[in-house]
This record gives C-alpha cells, structure tokens and sequence, in this order.
DNA sequence: TTTTCAAATGAACAATTGTTCAGTTAAATG
DNA sequence: CATTTAACTGAACAATTGTTCATTTGAAAA
C-alpha cells in the first residue's frame, strides 16, 4: 500500500493545508501533531514532508498567504472618491473578507508567537501595510478637514480591532442579518472619525 | 536534596502561577510543559502538583482568577451618574486595569479554546458578566436619551475588542503617554453611541 | 506495453510529554 | 530538644512528538 488512487500534489497539497489551518484553529498549533493532520487529510504523518519541509513552515505558509490573498484582494479594490466614501469601503472589504474566514482570520492572529522571529518579521510587515490603508484614509479625510481625529495611528488601530473583533462573535445563525451589522460598523466608523452619520 | 530552604507554599504557589502566566503567554498553553514551568520556579516537575491536580486545572484557575479580579475590581468601582459619565468611567477603569496586565489579557484571551467545554463555559459566563456592565450603561443612556445606537449588543461588543485590542499594542515607551491615549478612547467611545464630544 | 517517476507507506529514531510516588529534607509544633 | 508534617526530589511510566528514509505503488510518458 503505497500511492492512493487518483491522488496527486495538486490535490493533496491544498487538503493538507486545509486541514493544518482546521485543527490549528481548533486546538492550535503546538497542540496539533503532523500525525493528526495527516489522519485528517488521510495519509501517512510521512507523506506531509512532500509538501512542507517542517511544521513550522507549514504554518508560515498559511499565514504568508493569509496576509497575502488580503492584500491582493484590497489592492483590486475601489479605492476612488472622497475619503468618506473612502472609509466607507475600507469597512465594507475588511467585513466581507474576513467574516466568511473564520480559521484564517483566528490562526492569523492567534499563531504569530509560534514563528519564528524572522518569519514573525515578514508576516508583521504585511500587516501593517495593510493597516497603512486605512491610516491613509484617515489622514486623507484630515487633510480634507471632512475627519476630525486625535491621533490616526490611534484610531485606526482601533477600527481595525473593532472590525477583526467581530470575528470572536459573529456567526451567519446570529440575531441580525450581516448586511444589518455591516451598516452598524460602517456607522460605527464614521462616528469614530468625527463623520456625522446620515 | 528534598525541601527548599525557606519554602513554604504561601510562597511557591504564587510563583508557579507566576511563571505559568509568563510562559504560557509567551510560548502558548500547549507548548508549555510543566517541566518548564518547574524550572522557573526552581523546583522539578513533580512538586508542581502539590499546587494543581493537572495541567489543565492550571489554566482553568489562572483563567478564573483573572476574570475574578475583573470583576471583584469593577464591582467596587464608581458606577454612579448620567450615562455619559458612567461610560467614561467604564473606559478608563477598563484601560487602566487591563493595560497593566497583558500577560494576563493575553492568555484570557487566547487560550480559551485549550478549557474543557465545562471550564470554558464558566469563563465565557463571568466575560458576558463583564460585557454586561457596559451594555446597561449603553440602555441607560439609550433610555435617558442621551445616546442614540443602533445595536446595544453589537454596540458593547465592537466597544470591548476595541478597547481590549489596545494590549496588542501598547508599549509603555510608546509616542503618546497613557494619559493621552485615554483621552482619545473616551472620545471614541463617546462618539460610537452618537455624543457629540466636548 | 514497458519505462519512468511522483506520491505514499510504515517502521524507526531520539527526545519529550504529563503524571505518579516512594523517599528525603526542612520547617512547624510540642 | 524530639516529633510531626508539609514541601520537594528524582526516578520511572507509557504515550506521543517531529522527522527521516528505504521501499512500494499507481499514474503518466514512451
């Protein structure tokens, strides 16, 4: 018993990251075996080294690629008009990108302490480009005199916790519809920039 | 070589938790193992349980005297006045008694998911104890008139990861002081339940 | 069909894990 | 002082860890 039927890299290779980010949010890293990720992917613990060199860079992939696919997905996107609008779209993106990410978004956040510092270097990097969005918005709608903030480093940490909070809580069976809360965070934003909600 | 000089366990107890806190913080429960935590202490292993039935207790009660204190902190705090005012209260008593205590923050929050369903439940119960604190400042003010929100709920949720993000970030040789900070989270949790800020 | 090679097995490895416990030592009690 | 008891040692345990590798198998190329 050695090659499985109808098995090749280009399907075994996303499963075996599928499955590593599933465990890993559920029990974290440390906590999850090579053994148990080959189970769930139904193979050998042995077979899981034809597609990473070790544990370790198995979860420096999935986070690189995290931060990666946000990236691109943000670059894609409108980024046009008034810095109102602006912001505006900025929350909108975060939410629908994120929400339906659940064990990306947890693993991400959650994992950073388990790289290594150069690994932790390059993953930090990438998110504070993606910070430096919405900051820039900011200091757009400051430069416009249409915002009025303290501090736009402050507060865009802030939105952007407030935003990646909702993960923690937010599940599609809650009490209010997603498009209901996307409006409530867009509210929230404005407010939190000195934007007098409509 | 059995008993230490001048040990007793009013004096090691603290100190297992002590160091049970630091590295769990730093290196995640799962990868923590007793013999590390012994070897901070100065102790081996097996004297580790004299203090804890397991591993897994040792979270448990570090988690439950963390949200213990919280709450016994907020109990005796000034909760009196309009909304407005007790919203302030709420923020800066939060701030102040969190950011002194990342490590504790940090594995409240990150390694809830390494409890028993039973030990989980229970802490998930004294966090909605605490969240419940600042939404009934928000139905006050929503009652008195004084704050107009959307989503009381959602409200207090968005409020809380904003404020609990903070320790992901606030270094005490950071640009702005603690007292500047503040200041800015008042105004933005003023202005998320639609007070004009002064 | 035969050949080639990618994909997987399964056993093995040294190290480490949480936990137990009989024995040893220092502090507290009388 | 002598006795008791609380605190700790150190060895042992079975299980599990990440990783390696010679071997075997199925799929693709000739």
């Amino acid at each position: 018993m050695a090659r499985k039927t109808g098995s090749h890299a280009d399907t075994t290779r996303p499963r075996v990251r599928a499955a590593a980010l599933q465990l890993i949010a559920q029990h974290g890293f440390a906590a999850v075996s090579m053994r148990q990720i080959a189970a769930k992917v139904g193979v050998q613990a042995g077979a899981l080294y034809n597609y990473t060199p070790d544990k370790q860079t198995l979860l420096f992939d999935l986070l690189h690629s995290h931060m990666d696919e946000l990236l691109t997905a943000r670059a894609v996107a409108v980024r046009e008009g008034p810095a109102c609008q602006q912001l505006e779209g900025f929350i909108r993106f975060h939410i629908r990108w994120h929400l339906p990410r659940g064990d990306q978004v947890f693993v991400s956040y959650m994992e950073l302490r388990n790289l290594t510092p150069e690994n932790f270097a390059q993953i930090e990097q990438l998110r504070r480009t993606y910070e430096d969005e919405l900051e820039a918005i900011l200091r757009l709608g400051v430069a416009q005199g249409v915002f009025v903030v303290a501090d736009t480093k402050i507060t865009t940490l802030a939105l952007i916790a407030m935003l990646t909070g909702m993960n923690n809580w937010y599940r599609e069976s809650g009490r209010l519809p997603l498009a209901l809360i996307e409006e409530i965070y867009v509210d929230l934003a404005r407010r939190a920039v000195g934007v007098a909600s409509d």
